[in-house]
DNA sequence: TATATACGCAAGCAAGTACTTACATTACTA
DNA sequence: TAGTAATGTAAGTACTTGCTTGCGTATATA
């Protein structure tokens, strides 16, 4: 047997799947085969299937995770410090990238997962709009409204990681870290004064 | 009896449910139902369900990719210019903003919407280089590497639309024009020699 | 040693699903 | 008016799916 627990086996081979082909489309009985665990054991940990997705959920939600990853140290140079959280950023989307699909996709019949997955860019907001304010102070940025400014990042990031996680190189075959380097470079030019 | 051919009610049904719940949960007879159809009827015209998928893609790949607003009617003024393709592109994707739900849910199933789905930021990308490429030509624009910056200009609309379509107001209360005119004049600004 | 806990295995059930077949009905057309 | 194409209706089939039940087995703990 493996090391980890029979309850993280299902969950890793449940987020696998569901991430993969969706709620439906993931049968309980795929999920045990790729835990490597029997069916009845499903249920007797979750009761039915959607007490799996609501495991899921909670697993993700440990939102300070996401704060953590955000409190970097600010040098207050800005176009080093927007590189520094646009990589930091990629890095987190990644990590839960899998739950992040699972959002999109199960959104509609399961709506604690959208609540999930827009707290993500409102954590990130706040942040983002806080440092903006500070960097209004010093005079280092424009004098413009910071919301948004920081939605525009966001949005900017986001556009990245969606491009490439969905899309790959099928579009580009420029790396990442590059694209990130070279929009940072524009988005730090275009809200200096 | 609707003015509306059967083949295409069946296939608005589909597009709705599918879009909305994904394939496997999105049932036959439920479509049927939707469309005020019989059953039966989808299997005449489809043979079976794959069938309304594949129609569905067909359906969508015949139109076109924005196509008319890139080439008529610049103006070399850069920032009207990328705020008008920005108007354009959500426009366009707000209209065949059900594809891409249903692209990003069943792409796995589905790799002819993969391919489909991908091809309309590689036709976008070779527009956008092409005019900033002439940009450059005018001195317009700082000269580097055109791609990058035409992937990030997309990159950042696609944050917008993304947000806009699945987040709603869960994030920001700013209304998606406002959003659009102050991410074109940052980007306006950062390419700006 | 005795008992509880966790899991596997086999069988099965009720409900749903995609899909078929056979026949009746309507509407348009030659 | 006769015939053809498109749809509805009814019934059914083969299969899958989530979930349950009952029982046997291994491991750990008291």
């Amino acid at each position: 047997m493996s090391t980890t627990s029979t309850t993280e086996r299902i969950l890793e081979a449940a987020i696998e799947l569901v991430s993969e082909k969706g709620y439906a489309a993931a049968t309980t009985k795929s999920i045990a085969e790729l835990a490597g665990v029997n069916e009845v054991t499903i249920f007797r940990h979750f009761g039915n299937k959607r007490g799996i997705l609501k495991a899921i959920i909670e697993k993700f939600s440990y939102g300070p995770i996401l704060q953590k990853t955000i409190q970097l140290e600010v040098t207050y140079e800005l176009q080093d410090d927007l590189l520094l959280f646009s990589e930091e950023y990629l890095r987190y989307m990644f990590s839960i990238k899998d739950f992040v699909l699972i959002g999109f996709r199960e959104a509609g019949s399961f709506p604690e997962i959208d609540e999930e997955i827009a707290n993500i860019p409102r954590v990130i907001k706040e942040e983002l709009m806080k440092y903006f304010m500070e960097m209004q102070r010093r005079e280092k940025i424009m004098d413009i409204d910071v919301e948004p400014i920081a939605m525009s990042f966001i949005a900017l990031n986001f556009g990245h990681f969606i491009s490439a996680a969905r899309l790959g190189s099928n579009v580009t075959t420029i790396d990442l870290t590059e694209l990130l380097r070279t929009s940072v470079i524009i988005f730090s030019r275009g809200i200096t004064p």
